[in-house]
DNA sequence: ATGGTTTTTACTGCGTC
DNA sequence: GACGCGGTAAAAACCAT
């Protein structure tokens, strides 16, 4: 078996926010040299000075929200219409806006009023029609609950959302639950972003059980070409080291473990999970924390004796790499 | 389906508080 | 005696073929 430990990191996409510092070269109106000011309301850019219309139907890049306080504002803003993976249409849609007011700004009537409360009704009913974006909307509802319960941040989600996605582009869907579906992308979603939950997390808050799980997951992975590696143990280390109440000293000590197992090569075909939580228990050893076997396979969810097996032999791989 | 691994289950013995 | 720990054997689960 060769082990070719191919230590790949996965970093987290962080969003930058690109500060663009441009000089505001002021524009002055072309027929008077006027200054010029955008009318948002009515998508225009005017002349002060003589009225003169400069820009016509411009885009309204603004927010499309009310804001009542400043801070408000700061927390609601944000640059540009962004698409998200994680409504069913990429947010791309038409919304018909609620401020009951017509092109011109000016306040509608009553009757229009009403008209207009009706178009918005059946215009989202129009939206989540067919049955792709039904099926979307429920599994991303599916998707986002999961991952609040095993608290998952933000990029997972949307990663187990475009894997989603893909699948039912792709008509993977047929003979498959849209829960299993769900389920196996967001497992896959958390082992790309290097926050891997184990399948028996997952199955907890998940409404299918382990085995359509698995059968699910190893056929998307396989249809979608997914390229998931093998759960790095290191990733479940800080995880265990707080559900037991334990210095980081601890934790540094079980990834110098992990570390020296690696490159003794003790990983193969051994859990990570178990592995990890070996590590922990070790390290805890040589730190001197109090912690049983018994606590550590409670929050590791894997039987003592293979932490008893794996944190012998990490010993020893620890003891041929670093002769103290 | 099958065979080889790994993990789990269940049980036993030892030492300590 | 209860508890933590270590070991073993058999069963179950998993994976690749």
């Amino acid at each position: 078996m060769t082990d070719t430990t191919t230590r790949t990191y996965t970093g987290e996409t962080e969003t930058q926010t690109e500060s663009t510092q441009q000089a505001d070269e002021e524009e002055r109106c072309p027929e008077c040299g006027g200054r010029l000011v955008s009318d948002a309301e009515h998508a225009e850019t005017v002349c002060e000075e003589c009225g003169l219309v400069v820009e016509e139907d411009e885009i309204d890049r603004g927010p499309e929200w009310r804001a009542f306080d400043a801070a408000e504002k700061d927390e609601k803003s944000r640059v540009g219409a962004p698409t998200t993976k994680m409504m069913h249409d990429q947010g791309l849609s038409t919304n018909i806006g609620w401020q009951d007011k017509d092109a011109y700004g000016k306040a509608l009537s009553s009757r229009q009023r009403q008209k207009m409360q009706r178009l918005r009704t059946w215009n989202e009913r129009f939206r989540t029609r067919d049955s792709k974006e039904r099926n979307l909307k429920q599994a991303l509802g599916e998707i986002d609950r999961m991952a609040s319960a095993l608290g998952l941040p933000e990029n997972v989600r949307e990663t187990a959302s475009v894997i989603y996605r893909r699948a039912l582009e792709e008509d993977l869907l047929p003979g498959r639950s849209i829960e299993g579906v769900a389920t196996a992308s967001l497992y896959a979603a958390a082992r790309q972003a290097g926050t891997p939950r184990s399948l028996d997390e997952i199955s907890a808050v998940s409404r299918v059980d382990r085995m359509e799980l698995t059968r699910t997951y190893r056929y998307i992975v396989r249809q979608l070409g997914l390229e998931v590696k093998p759960a790095d143990p290191e990733h479940y280390v800080p995880r265990f080291v707080s559900g037991l109440d334990l210095s980081d000293e601890t934790e540094r000590m079980a990834r110098e473990l992990l570390d020296s197992a690696r490159s003794e090569g003790v990983h193969s075909g051994k859990s990570p999970v178990g592995l990890a939580a070996a590590a922990v228990y070790a390290a805890a050893l040589l730190t001197n924390e109090k912690v049983t076997q018994n606590e550590v396979s409670e929050v590791a969810n894997i039987s003592e004796v293979t932490i008893r097996n794996r944190y012998k032999e990490l010993l020893e791989a620890s003891d041929t790499a670093t002769p103290a």
